[in-house]
DNA sequence: TTGCTTGTTGGACGATCGTATAACAAGTGG
DNA sequence: CCACTTGTTATACGATCGTCCAACAAGCAA
């Protein structure tokens, strides 16, 4: 007589993402508040005690969670660049309507964004992943900007300027999406772009 | 003999006050997970089942701080608009320098942003209130370049990119205050608001 | 097949949560 | 000076939290 298991093993990193990516969904659909170890565990389709075999805690968690949420923005917006072929405006552009269209925009990427910002205030450590991460989006706008002939004097205030614009867009467009699309923040976006370079050039 | 009072009798009025700005608080230095009934009495210097005789959970509690913090800023943006004078311009500058400066630009009002933010994803109530103030805000920025000449026609578009930019600013100021201060943040803006005007008019 | 490694389970534990409620006392009007 | 109203306290309650750990079993090596 044969009996299904009663439970399956997985690798270590296989596990380790299917605990991330409940994570997200708990976060998405619950909020910040409504996350726990036991709603994650549940998700997942595992023993709550699991979690805190492959994690320190729930912020530990959350900023597993953040770090690969992140990393799909950043693989999505890569493969939007290498889409645009090589000319620097286009790359430019590209990078902003793959930023106002899903995956990057969804209110369940937000979700997980803002548990992981209500943690980057009480947490140090989390502060400086946050620093980091921050950094790198800032410095590869800085190189999208140099190929459209920004001057390098101005290159860090430019790239601060259109990281805060789309950032901005991008979490009023998650937050409020009858205020105004994904084509407007397109549109907006782009027409600044327009003005930094030329007045950055 | 004289002994001191066991409590002092507020009006309801300031006593729900006090609970607000015992949240904002408890939000700033802990965090919206460390935010509780208790916590909050704790701060305030009550027995935490009045919290509960004023708001009907922290969710409530945490919507009428963010309302009470959201008018303090509004409150101070309107104060430096009427100190700049009659100058549009001047006006959309004060507008921009006063987002950038305390007490608008502070890590404790970000909190109490975030833990509203956090809320509006999952309780419909609370995204209907952020969106009223967010349209607020573009009515009031959509009346200051309704005066530095932009048209009409490209007004609603225009208060959004300038909203979307300072907002953008203003979180990333607040979360990593070393990326970037409040004078890069208000020359970048005003260099924005050069750009809208000139392009919009 | 047998034994070993270890991913996984499931429950126990104390702490803390939000809520409800009875008792208390401060302030007020008679 | 005395009720009366009600803001306030203090506590109790059940639910849920994060953490921990001993036992179990799945899969691999011998």
């Amino acid at each position: 007589m044969t009996s299904k298991p009663a439970f399956t093993r997985s690798e270590p990193d296989a596990r380790r993402l299917s605990l991330i990516e409940a994570c997200a969904r708990v976060l998405a659909a619950d909020g910040a508040a409504g996350t726990s170890v036991r709603a994650i565990a549940l998700e997942a389709g595992v023993s709550p005690g699991l979690v805190n075999h492959y994690f320190a805690g729930i912020d530990a968690l959350v900023a597993a969670t953040y770090a690969h949420v992140e990393a799909q923005v950043s693989a999505a917006i890569d493969s939007a660049l290498a889409a645009a072929g090589p000319d620097p405006r286009a790359r430019l552009d590209a990078y902003v309507t793959a930023s106002f269209a899903p995956p990057v925009a969804s209110g369940a990427l937000l979700s997980t964004w803002i548990a992981f910002w209500s943690l980057v205030r009480a947490r140090p450590a989390i502060a400086r992943l946050h620093d980091e991460q921050y950094a790198q989006f800032r410095a590869r706008l800085e190189a999208l900007l140099a190929g459209c002939g920004v001057a390098p004097a101005r290159l860090r205030l430019a790239a601060i300027a259109v990281t805060a614009l789309v950032d901005g867009l991008w979490l009023e467009l998650c937050l409020s999406p009858q205020a105004f699309d994904a084509q407007d923040a397109s549109e907006i976006a782009r027409a600044a772009l327009d003005a930094v370079i030329s007045t950055g050039r």
